[in-house]
DNA sequence: ATTCAAATTTAGTCACAACGAAATTTGATT
DNA sequence: AATCAAATTTCGTTGTGACTAAATTTGAAT
């Protein structure tokens, strides 16, 4: 039983969407929509993943993990997030192209390699987008967080973390220089969906609602 | 028109062939027996390649790389060598393992990461095991060798390169402390493929007649 | 010139992972 | 309960790159 990148892939797509949803089943279209595939062959692949155990599968309900299917996606994840780091880090690749590169490497990173990595990096514990890094035994570390966008005038804040996948995003923090960690205080939050007005170092900023939305702050 | 991992196993294959055959076309069998499949799958592979317009094929005779190929044999030789050395200096990766790695980084390393590895090497002219590395606009250096086989007792020279794919003779090397740019002298020579006897560093060291006929020499 | 073994190519198959089109199931609405 | 749209699955096909078995070509030996 083979575990081929596609394979990986879906685990890692369908760990992802079991994070960000309600607890119930991953359907088979959210996956295809992310993976960039036609729910045709989305279907054929969750046949295949709850064949080798890697996930349960109820017929036009959806699947959901398995314990295996887990360690596979968080290994996965891990080497992922360790190549982020470890880019950035050590070859200065920037912000916001890390995760493409780090995207096909995954795949071919061996256990040597990511040991080496994480032992040359001190055994980083977050990315550089603030991601939680799995441990080396395939424990992802919890770490609870709310959207910046629901914070109201006045709140202070950390800003811990935001997702790598829009590079449009990471070049306009970037730009102004606010990255996962910086302290912040909202100046102004205006309603329906508005941006908000937040001052990072004595700097004020103005985020637009979608990028509040996807900034995370502690606690 | 793809470059698939597989059209760059092939090409590097055909170019590796070239370049110690004398000059004449690389068999099918050949290439199948390097590549570890059969010749039906060479000779189907073959017939893309010409296709595409990487090798000149003439039914029952052979190929032969066109300008086109051999570009993209010496780069992906570029990646695999930048890689090694890579791998062996910033993440210090034993010698004899380095080229298993490489193998499969070579398929997926980006134009923007090579770039960034090279530089943060300085440009490196040759890999761990003495090969050389070609330059950024598709040129491989040409350093004449001679195998170290051939030498006759009392004569002097530099061990420059070996090739890495038997990591059994690197480990043998390593444990000896012997690497590329070592200067030597021959202290005996048996005749019939026989050991030679050469002293590196003041030691003298035998080296056996597969090992001898592996290790090039200067010049 | 014929024969023969080795090298090479062709023919037919398989596994993988995608696709479009068509059938099926679901759950919400009437 | 019947209907209907959306989600899901099935069916048949495609493209890669491997395989085995069966031609075919080559070049050397008779």
């Amino acid at each position: 039983m083979q575990i081929s990148p596609a394979v990986e892939d879906y685990t890692k797509a369908i760990y992802a969407l079991q994070e960000r949803g309600d607890g119930c089943a991953v359907t088979t279209n959210a996956l295809a929509e992310r993976l960039g595939v036609t729910p045709a062959s989305a279907s054929a692949m969750v046949k295949k993943l709850a064949g080798m155990g890697l996930v349960s599968h109820v017929r036009y309900r959806g699947v959901q993990l398995t314990a295996k299917g887990s360690a596979i996606a968080l290994e996965v994840i891990r080497h992922h997030r360790l190549l982020e780091a470890y880019l950035s880090e050590s070859l200065g690749v920037p912000w916001d192209r890390v995760h493409d590169e780090a995207e096909v490497l995954e795949h071919v990173l061996s256990e040597e390699l990511e040991e080496l990595i994480a032992d040359k990096l001190g055994n980083p514990t977050h990315d550089p987008h603030g991601d939680p890094i799995p441990t080396r035994d395939g424990l992802m570390p919890d770490e609870p967080t709310v959207s910046l966008q629901t914070l109201a005038t006045g709140d202070c804040g950390r800003f811990v973390r935001i997702s790598d996948a829009d590079p449009e995003m990471l070049r306009y923090l970037a730009a102004r220089g606010i990255a996962p960690g910086d302290g912040f205080e909202v100046i102004d939050k205006q309603p329906f969906d508005g941006p908000v007005f937040a001052r990072f170092a004595g700097e004020v900023h103005v985020l637009g609602g979608t990028l509040a939305r996807a900034m995370r702050v502690e606690l």
